[in-house]
DNA sequence: CCTCTGATGTGAAGATTTGCACATGAGGGC
DNA sequence: GCCCTCATGTGCAAATCTTCACATCAGAGG
């Protein structure tokens, strides 16, 4: 059977009993229609309609298919309506995916855009892996860095995170704090472990001796935990930091310390009422975290 | 949704996951279904795929997509086998028609086939009415008198019917019985009411007095009723006067009193194995009524 | 009895679909 | 690191399918 095009002309006639009437509803001619009906019975070796000059009655043959097309029509039906609804509305699943340090502020965004739309079910994945939008595990993802150069990606700049140098009260307690910059050479600082392209990373091991970064983290969960627990001076996004009645912010956020991230979408996803309701939704939530 | 053919294109891919490998299982080129997606994605305003350089993933319209054209695929597939199946066996209903004379002959010859096909369904017409091949009322009729010439009939000889003249205990006993021709006018005759064109029908009007025709009957079951009740002198099919005891058969069957039967099927239908078994079958049981 | 309407059926022209060739890109294995 | 394989994607020619035009036929209605 490897011709549906071919039942479903089929069905109509039976349907109607006529060919002209098939034609008329399926838009065709009414040799197309013939031809569809003689094709198929060729394939099947069985005759389908007895054919006489006021129409066609179908066979015993013809009522089997008749019954079985007619619940496949309905059901396209159902499936086509669905569908569509489906392109236009925001249902389903959104799934979001972003480094792990974004989850604070990312979190309370996703509930609420759920809120909005109760037939969502939204994922939000964060892990050590990239997860790929190429393969349709994320609708979504925001990166950080440079801009993300994949072919079949659409990315668009999403913020700057506003990141700001603090220090905990039991620092502050131990060891004062800096008036300035000038100040620093005499303070500890909390780093990363290894070189990162990360702007105030990079800034951090020109401005501050190598030997005052005395903390130092694999991950951005590890450096925030350090700070908060006194073991230096380091970084924090602003929005993070609030977030700790202990901590006193040292210097202010600079627009050179914050990396700018970016709004990652499949371009097959990207003109979707679902994805683009999100970026909308995000991109207004986002609007205090900038720099 | 008015492109099924398309739909088991989208249903190949998403359950294979590339274009080549469906394209390999359609018997089409891949191209061919690239554009298949791109149609019916254009159609229904929703995308089924992602497309990267290893493939295509279902998105969740993709997905749905999926399982409903599954079971209608499997449908289809249960369909043709019934329907390829039917088309070479003798299964379902045959429908029989003829003259409701012709019923004592017929019913044995109907009971053994069906016994030899237990999947059969015999339906036997009779009835003033003619029946219409063309409208599917019937696969086979056996019909009497010149031959039937519409077009779409596939007309065969079937047998002439061996006709003879009996008469009851009775009458026998009643007025004797004739020698020979010759004393006919001195007999009482059963003959039809109106004129037909029945041979027997003729010849009796040509040879007996139309005056000695004193029991008319309007069909040939009250005829038949006639000569068994004695009232005169009367023409009944061999094989129907041979299931009385008290019938004497008056004159021998001759050829030029019976009318041919003919065979007669729909074109749509007569190379079908059901129809060709049982008119095969039929023939085979019938030898024996021949003139 | 005759016409008129609305069916099916078929050969030829036209339009759409298909197939082909080639380009491009991503992984896997040596 | 490089090649080799196997994907998708696209312009163009070819083949298929559809449409058109016309023929035929059955039945309804005067």
């Amino acid at each position: 059977m490897d011709s549906w095009d071919e039942v479903r002309t089929a069905f109509q006639v039976a349907r109607l009993g006529t060919v002209s009437g098939a034609a008329d509803v399926l838009g065709v001619h009414h040799a197309t229609v013939i031809r569809h009906i003689d094709a198929l019975e060729g394939k099947l070796g069985v005759k389908l309609f007895q054919r006489h000059a006021r129409g066609y009655t179908a066979t015993e043959a013809g009522n089997d298919l008749l019954l079985v097309a007619q619940t496949t029509d309905d059901q396209f039906a159902q499936l086509a309506g669905r569908l569509r609804g489906r392109g236009a509305s925001v249902t389903g699943e959104l799934v979001i995916t972003s480094l792990a340090t974004l989850s604070p502020m990312l979190a309370p965004v996703l509930a609420a855009f759920r809120a909005e739309h109760p037939e969502l079910t939204v994922r939000y994945l964060t892990g050590d892996r990239l997860f790929r939008l190429e393969y349709g595990e994320a609708h979504v993802a925001i990166r950080a860095g440079t801009a993300p150069e994949q072919p079949d990606n659409v990315v668009q700049p999403f913020i700057r995170q506003a990141l700001a140098l603090y220090a905990a009260d039991f620092y502050k307690e131990r060891y004062g704090l800096p008036k300035d910059e000038s100040e620093f050479k005499d303070h500890y600082f909390i780093g990363h472990d290894t070189e990162t392209r990360a702007p105030f990373n990079i800034w951090l091991r020109e401005t501050v001796p190598i030997e005052n970064i005395v903390y130092r983290t694999a991950d951005n969960r590890s450096n925030e935990d350090g700070v908060v627990a006194g073991a230096g001076i380091g970084f924090l996004p602003v929005k993070i930091a609030e977030r700790y009645s202990n901590l006193t912010q040292v210097a202010p956020p600079r627009p050179e310390w914050s990396a700018p991230l970016w709004l990652v979408t499949h371009v097959d996803l990207h003109r979707t009422a679902k994805v683009q309701s999100f970026l909308t939704f995000l991109k207004a939530a986002a609007r205090d975290w900038e720099v």
